[in-house]
DNA sequence: ATCAGTTGTCTATTGATCTAGACAACCATA
DNA sequence: TATGGTTGTCTAGATCAATAGACAACTGAT
């Protein structure tokens, strides 16, 4: 009977095939079915949106339409896609944010640290002597449970003394820089381009062989116009996608 | 038979009453309709969207339900009230952002200008000594053509020298503090409170007599911490809400 | 009083939507 | 092969959405 948060609405204005549509396409998107990879069947469908299984098949048919399902007569309704997360790419870019109703929890977790010596591009980049130690953060973001983005970033070793310990206090590196003093920060550049996965990032974010990466690497810079974080993010290029704002 | 920009999409699941219905409440809220405070006939609507006079009744009907109009035999459909701008308010807050759709354009005008020495309570916001001279911008906020609100801002004379040309030139608070080298300045404190009003905000908002006004007094404070600007607001009650989040 | 223009109401018809039931076609598995 | 579970297809009827036309009821102005 009940389907969740709101119920469908008859003599709305809009169709009931259509309200289920949309219901489904947002509980594809959410990985709701993402263990099997196949909507529950249509007589299933019936009874938890209370209607008829004809008008379960219509929301189905306009789903298959989008090419985001496809019906396997025998078998079931397998799901062929997800629409990718969209990621605002602006000045004032962070992992967690402007996500809106894309996903439920989005998360950040630590994978791994360690201090490291800056190489000349990152030096460069953060506005430092090469070979001057940096905290380097590998970290992993996960949203609703699946894995999107693995990520390494790079922060002054002496200015950012503790920001490991505070990342994994506040699971944020927004915040983990507001512990350390830096209310605000900008996105100064953003560079982006694609490659084939490997590696630990084939682990990290349970790709298939071959999978592609859509790879940022991103300077931020505290409001005095200091560099504070280079990063290099790599997204797995089948569930995200970025949008640049112009 | 064009209804300007997006048709009217048939057969989509979602009934031509219901589309037509949102359109309209989208036309009243942008103020389309202000000069008679009427909508145009039932055949004029249904001549201009390309249906039958009966499908506008059924949206008219729907637009009745919600209070927005009222249909008087013989005379036409009268506007009752305009869904309000939602400000949002926090640590972020922009005059002249997160309006979103509910505008097509948002204006900032000066009104007046002029040096004054601070009170007690401006000095005590802007951490500066009683007396010390301030700029005090009046400026009129517009709306798709419509008053919104009517401030007074005051900023510390010293800092901001020649803040006043740099807003005539750029028409935003915001991008006169960017001229003067505040890249991003914060929300400190926001006061809410609500008035009759008098005075010149009547002329300036066109308000009618006993209207009520909703005050707010903020502080905006620059990334360092240091107080920039104060600034009491004043804004129609009947055009404006607020949202704070928390 | 008359008239033009408006909303209100009624009937009739067509197509889209939704329900109900039955059965065929197909697949995986025991 | 037999079975249970799935999608595909067909028929029939009920309800909603939209069109079409006609006329009543009302208002404001001439």
């Amino acid at each position: 009977m009940n389907a969740g948060a709101g119920m469908i609405e008859r003599r709305s204005g809009v169709a009931l095939w259509r309200q289920i549509a949309d219901r489904m396409r947002l509980a594809i998107n959410n990985g709701d079915y993402d263990e099997t990879a196949m909507m529950p069947s249509e007589a299933t469908l019936a009874e938890k949106f209370g209607v008829n299984r004809h008008t379960v098949r219509s929301a189905l048919a306009a789903l298959a339409d989008e090419g985001m399902v496809r019906a396997v007569q025998g078998v079931g309704t397998l799901i062929e896609r997800r629409d990718r997360l969209t990621f605002p790419i602006s000045r004032r870019t962070r992992f967690s944010q402007g996500l809106g109703d894309q996903a439920r929890e989005l998360q950040s977790k630590l994978v791994e640290q360690s201090v490291e010596r800056a190489s000349p591009v990152i030096a460069t980049a953060l506005g430092i002597a090469p070979g001057t130690d940096c905290i380097r953060l590998d970290t992993l973001g996960v949203a609703d449970g699946k894995p999107i983005s693995s990520a390494t970033s790079y922060f002054p070793a002496e200015r950012f003394a503790g920001i490991d310990a505070a990342y994994q206090r506040t699971g944020s590196i927004t915040k983990a820089l507001a512990a350390l003093g830096v209310d605000d920060y900008v996105r100064r550049s953003t560079e982006i381009s694609a490659v084939h996965a490997e590696g630990a990032d084939v682990r990290l974010l349970k790709l298939s062989p071959g999978a592609i990466l859509l790879v940022t690497t991103a300077i931020n810079a505290d409001t005095g116009g200091s560099p504070i974080q280079y990063s290099r993010s790599r997204f797995a290029a089948d569930r995200v996608k970025f949008f640049v704002e112009t």
